[in-house]
DNA sequence: GGGCTCGGTAAACAGCGTTTACAAGGGAGT
DNA sequence: ACTCCCTTGTAAACGCTGTTTACCGAGCCC
């Protein structure tokens, strides 16, 4: 079974212990509080030994943001696997109520994937990106782009045709829609091309931009008032997002 | 005409010099980067100096957030001046262009300012929050607030009737319209109250959440795809908001 | 068993926010 | 003009941080 020597489950045991107290940490005290000693004083050891396992405490974060995109992958796959199989609409909405959900009780880890200035060249973690063989990165994006595969996997026609994605637009939208069509191939739905046309990325693709821009408002108080409750807010909102999206 | 006295003035400069060497050091490499010895070394004064002027570096950071905001505000004031007052269309689209390329030059900045995990009690800069006199906080809010009251002001019918608010939301809507009445009086826009129903001050709140949403994606550079131009993109989407909106 | 690699330590360096005690100088009252 | 205070700055120190260096011991392979 364990085909590893002793040292090296050891060195995977210590992984671990590094990243979940470090996530412990962050929920707990926010980023500024997640520092090598603090870490390696909690379990045990001293903060250089920590440069045996990541080369910076910026590769750790690294590390810790794609540990997080993974969690909120399960989270969804778990909030979808309560779904009826072929009840695709309610597959949707359980995708962006677990989404807010885990945005709202995780608003650290949310900040530091979701809205941390990119550098060039890295747009994940939603995209199915193929740096560094399978990375977990994109666990999350693969969860979303399943769904979406699902639902056009069995004919639903999206709102609005090809003809309206502006000329400077297309060439871009292929590009996306085959890297969702390839998402989905590797996910196991099998989705006919011709159900995927540019348009259907385009809507695709401003759904994506009204869920982020609700989800993100609600984490940061950007929200132009004081709301009372916004969940209604929340959930008006996302009535609104599949019927634009001709699910309703 | 200046009443202060030298010590006042001096202040005043020292104070000015502060804050416009924090913004250098922030614009140049990055929040962690603006440090009070890093600040207090630029200026040719020792560190602890700046504790006569602010609490802490959280006070300084938090002034900070507000002469962000102002300057802002004065951007899209400027951006604003530029188009014909008639114009009510395009004084939208030049304030949410400018919007974004405000927020695309100044990264760091946007991220600062619209998302930092808030503290509750707390929902500015939008918001035309009444705590500490006339802060220059709400200036940004401000600059928004009064293009939407001249596009009412004139008759501009947005799109979607009071019918269309779930019941749970018709108070914060109602706060939210009054909020809105109140800033526009304030920035000498006479709006009739029949114009600006509960229903309009949600069409204008699902605005801002698909604004806010398509430029932090850029910024964050959150796009689910490689995109090749982003300005074609945002085009398409500011389009389809002012359509939606019912500008078009 | 010898040697080598790996995971850990201790010590040190530079930099950070912050506090304390102290010096110099402008402003106002007499 | 002298005095006194209050303001603004400094120097030194504390405890924290990330990171590097040199070293040590136990696991592992030959």
């Amino acid at each position: 079974m364990t085909q590893a020597t002793r040292r090296e489950r050891g060195r995977a045991a210590t992984d671990r212990d590094i990243r979940q107290q470090a996530r412990t940490l962050l929920v707990a005290d926010g980023p500024q509080a997640v520092t090598l000693r603090a870490i390696a004083r909690e379990l045990g050891i001293t903060a250089p030994a920590l440069y045996r396992y990541y080369t910076s405490r910026e590769d750790l974060i690294e590390h810790l943001r794609q540990d997080i995109c993974a969690d909120l992958g399960t989270d969804l796959g778990g909030d979808l696997a309560e779904v009826d199989e072929a009840d695709h609409l309610g597959q949707v909405l359980a995708v962006c109520r677990g989404f807010r959900a885990w945005a709202l009780a995780h608003p650290q880890e949310f900040a530091m994937v979701f809205a941390s200035p990119a550098e060039p060249g890295q747009h994940c973690p939603v995209g199915a990106q193929r740096a560094g063989r399978d990375v977990a990165v994109d666990s999350f994006g693969r969860i979303f782009l399943t769904v979406a595969g699902r639902v056009l996997a069995n004919g639903f026609q999206l709102a609005q045709a090809d003809a309206e994605v502006p000329a400077q637009l297309v060439a871009d939208m292929e590009n996306f829609r085959d890297d969702l069509l390839a998402a989905m191939a590797e996910s196991g739905v099998q989705v006919p091309p011709e159900y995927l046309g540019t348009g259907t990325a385009y809507v695709i693709l401003q759904f994506w931009v009204r869920l982020y821009g609700q989800v993100a408002l609600e984490v940061f108080g950007q929200f132009p008032y004081p709301v009372s409750d916004c969940e209604p807010l929340f959930e008006s909102m996302l009535t609104g997002l599949v019927r634009d999206a001709g699910l309703l």
